[in-house]
DNA sequence: TTCTGCTTCGTACATCGTACGCTGTACTAT
DNA sequence: ATAGTACAGCGTACGATGTACGAAGCAGAA
């Protein structure tokens, strides 16, 4: 406003891809991937929609900016300990982030071709293992296994349709159990009584697969 | 057409629940989950479009009632060898499964309420390992590190941009590597070059981090 | 002033899910 | 035979979507 003139780019104001793309998580975030359409994204950053498409060409290329902005959120694996705390930061942090973003997951699918973030990202991860001692192919190994058990596991936990302990008794109790005949389904009967009788934590869950995985993968370095 | 009056449901003209969804499969398999529209669909089944509200509530009881049929073709761990051999053979049919029909990867996020199929598969693989030993906390660890695998390499399978090794080569010299600058990503270009000169097998990659998580499991169980 | 180039936007079109109400047929009760 | 009931199928219409197209506003340069 006050040195509104001599800008090339407007600091607060006016468009821009980042703001866009910002604007775009947000909608998605609070509203889901399929309230984000560009109209809506539109007005929510005061513009009308076709202005959008002088920062993004498509629709799908906006998707693309939005997972690559998502990977940037994930924390590198810290460089200074072990490799097993490194890549369960990494994976912890990963967790965190699609838990907040969980249009994200199935937008992995769709999309090809990796963004920059994606690309530093893997990078990182590969620099990792291969400095503690992994092969390239079992670094390779290890990479697909701990990337399949996070995304899948936020996968999974962004299908649950609880968020806190008492919701989940409440689901259980409510809509699973009625459908469950004891007869049919005994193991399930048997494992849902103890969920509600023990509570459940996701994070526990996912550390508990992790640090399996992690100790699996231990043996396969060949150094020290 | 022949004997056409009397039969209470036409055995094969006329919609159903059952051909209107197994139609939609098809059409997503053909044409992916974008390609799925109720126009669409009632004109491969030679009908109109509103028709099949007779038989789906909604798009979203469709889309629900798809992911039931493809747990329906996901083999049950069977129950006449070890719990390893069972369960990896229910993972490797539930990876071919989702190879087949790589659109039910992303829709598991927003689909809530499991169907039928779901729970009867799932009762399935919670018998098997409770029989091997698991306790119900181990079983239910078990169960969420082995979907959390299958679900997870499916998704990123279903994102690889190739098909065959040597769509795999091409992509990666064509382009992966231009965008590698040798000095900014030297971990991912010595992993590029390996894959290129080894050749890759997604089915041995699955199969790799399985058996590693099998026998990661195994120490767990209580009993023989 | 006039021109050039970048942003911004209004309108238009095809396509989407689906609410609503009309048709035609099949079967039952009279 | 007639009327009633139920249901399967469809045509139309409404609001929303992504985006092609071209006009408008605006800066600095000439």
């Amino acid at each position: 406003m006050s040195a509104m003139k001599q800008r090339p780019v407007a600091p607060d104001a006016g468009l821009s891809k980042e703001r866009v793309v910002v604007e775009a998580i947000r909608l998605a975030d609070r509203e889901g991937v399929n309230g984000l359409s560009m109209r809506r994204l539109a007005s929510a950053l005061g513009s009308g929609a076709m202005s959008l498409y002088h920062y993004v060409a498509s629709k799908e290329e906006l998707l693309d900016a939005m997972i690559d902005i998502i990977y940037e959120e994930i924390e590198l694996p810290p460089i200074d300990t072990d490799w097993q705390s490194a890549m369960r930061a990494r994976a912890v942090s990963a967790r965190q982030v699609l838990v907040r973003h969980p249009w994200a997951i199935g937008l992995l699918e769709s999309r090809t071709s990796p963004g920059p973030a994606n690309l530093r990202h893997h990078e990182a991860v590969f620099a990792c293992l291969r400095r503690a001692g992994f092969s390239i192919l079992m670094a390779t190994h290890a990479n697909w296994l701990l990337d399949s058990y996070v995304f899948g596991f936020a996968l999974q936990e962004a299908s649950l349709p609880f968020e806190t302990a008492d919701e989940l008794t409440e689901m259980i109790t409510d809509v699973y159990l009625p459908q469950l005949l004891p007869d049919e389904f005994p193991y399930l009967n048997e494992s849902a009584a103890a969920l509600v009788a023990a509570g459940y934590d996701p994070a526990e869950e996912f550390i508990f697969g992790l640090d399996l995985v992690l100790a699996a993968l231990e043996p396969l370095r060949t150094s020290s």
